[in-house]
DNA sequence: TTGCTCCTCACGTCACGTGAGGTGGC
DNA sequence: TTGCTCCTCACGTCACGTGAGGTGGC
């Protein structure tokens, strides 16, 4: 296994997510998305890791609606936990193993909390959408009658 | 009761809605919410309809993430089924009534076809939430028991 | 008369879209 | 060698944010 192993070029990793390589470039140009390599000639290249962190992006900001700023800095605190289990090795600290981690439940617990918003919100939505279904059938019926009688 | 019912001004909507008044004047401007009445001296004077219909948008803006274009042709359906009624009684044809009530069944149809898309994807990010709470706890758990052996 | 809210430009911003003009890999 | 994909500017767009500078109603 090669140290660089990024096969996937920007257009077939933007298809697949369904962005535009106009996308891509911008979240590398904010340092949300850095490709792993880069091809001779200057193309990037992409690895698997990129692919999935792509996803995770795409994910906070459609499902969640969250600005890239805001994306970031979820990412960050994903990153550090990753980068923690390199750091055991090297022994840091406990306190700060348990700061990283305290970080990491905590943004998960708001977004869990925010996401159980979000469905309560929809469900709503959704109730308003049957009335409103209710009220349209009846009005299509009352037409009907109408139409008995004077057609 | 007065013909221009429309005692609100722009401050006490936009705050109650949660918006900014540069919000509703580019609403104004896109045609999407003209407010009812302007007082003298030119201020926008905003009526309970037009509060509604300021609710309707922003909850198709929030909830399901249309941009203002696909807001207004929504708006627009749902406008010419309020319109029906005056139409009625001035009598229009029986074959242009139930047209205008199958373009919003149609919408309505589709609309909670995305609001359960929506539901969908939503489930299936907080399953991964929960999954990763685990992880972090097992890692939570882990360090403890390596504290208890090394610190 | 004094604040506070309103008004209209008009430039700035975020997250890209969309060519222009050119180079590189199968 | 021919397409196709990639590259970097750089201006455009959507949905507003944010002052500048001024007028109007309690």
């Amino acid at each position: 296994m090669a140290r660089t192993d990024a096969p996937y070029r920007i257009g077939e990793v933007a298809e697949r997510a369904g962005v535009s390589t106009r996308t891509l470039r911008y979240y590398q140009e904010l340092g949300l998305l850095d490709p792993a390599g880069t091809s001779s000639g200057g193309n990037r290249r992409y690895s698997d890791d990129d692919v999935a962190r792509l996803e995770r992006i795409l994910e906070l900001r459609n499902v969640m609606g969250f600005d890239l700023e805001r994306i970031h800095d979820i990412l960050h605190a994903e990153d550090r936990l990753a980068a923690m289990g390199e750091e055991v090795r090297r022994g840091i600290s406990r306190k700060r193993h348990q700061e990283i981690i305290a970080e990491a439940v905590a943004i998960n617990r708001r977004l869990r909390e925010q996401v159980a918003a979000k469905m309560a919100v929809l469900r709503d939505f959704d109730e308003q959408l049957a009335a409103k279904h209710a009220r349209y059938e009846e009005i299509a019926e009352q037409i009907g009658a109408d139409a008995a009688v004077t057609g």
